[in-house]
DNA sequence: AACTATTTATAAGA
DNA sequence: TTCTTATAAATAGTT
């Protein structure tokens, strides 16, 4: 939007893209609010800018917060039950990038068993992760 | 935006409501998306639709990983500037997408409604138990 | 930070 | 939902 359209790509200049980020990172959040207001829905949202400086948005206390918790509970607690719902994209991938606008969210229809199954490995790696941070937490509060 | 212009507040007519919520997330998704894509950034979305059904946008598989790692790290450094993760949720929604090499988008399918409430109140939890844990790590390596 | 020419997003309607 | 269309909003390039 705006003067000229842009194609889904990095944009190279630095500075240019560091002005982008933040328009639209004011523009994701208020499209966030917008969607809780008019849709009465809870919404959690976590941007790291450039800078790896984070950025959060959320519809009240729970959202994004709450899911990180309830990853943390079932760590400790072992309940291997736990299911969330997670969705990778890769940034700089370019691999097969469709021309016409017509992005991932608009087409396939059905879940395959095996995205459901990279999905619950992908969680499952970052459980382990997880599991292993609170260790050293654990370990270095322990040892003293 | 559209044929008229409404006021931020909740859409009375359910109905439209529900429309509304499946362009706006759909909306949301796709800014979440351009914004990894133009500034090479990581971004976490989550939302819950007002049925309780979870939908997730997660940039890539390690993003969730320094999402929570840095959530870790701003809560136990005091830091109450971050803020992440949007989420919006469809009742009747039975779409998963995958597509342009890593671009992930998974609504709900296989998943029941039961699985999806339970889901919901996980993450609800996780946060408050996050912090407990932490506040207990931090204040017995402070103490020493 | 503002402005504005354009591109996008989307409220209604079919 | 799905598509089209009239409008409102967002924003790229510029001042």
């Amino acid at each position: 939007m705006g003067k000229r359209k842009i194609g889904i790509e990095l944009i190279e200049d630095k500075k240019k893209r560091i002005v982008a980020f933040f328009k639209r990172r004011k523009g994701l959040f208020h499209k966030a609010s917008e969607l809780q207001s008019f849709c009465n829905v809870q919404t959690a949202i976590v941007v790291f800018s450039p800078a790896g400086k984070p950025f959060a948005s959320v519809s009240d206390a729970s959202s994004m917060n709450v899911v990180i918790e309830k990853y943390l509970k079932n760590i400790s607690s072992g309940d291997e039950s736990f299911d969330a719902v997670a969705v990778t994209c890769e940034a700089e991938e370019t691999k097969t990038v469709k021309q016409d606008g017509g992005f991932w969210w608009k087409t396939d229809k059905n879940c395959s068993i095996e995205d459901l199954l990279y999905l619950k490995n992908r969680l499952e790696l970052l459980r382990e992760n997880l599991r292993c941070r609170l260790n050293e937490l654990t370990a270095s509060s322990s040892s003293q």
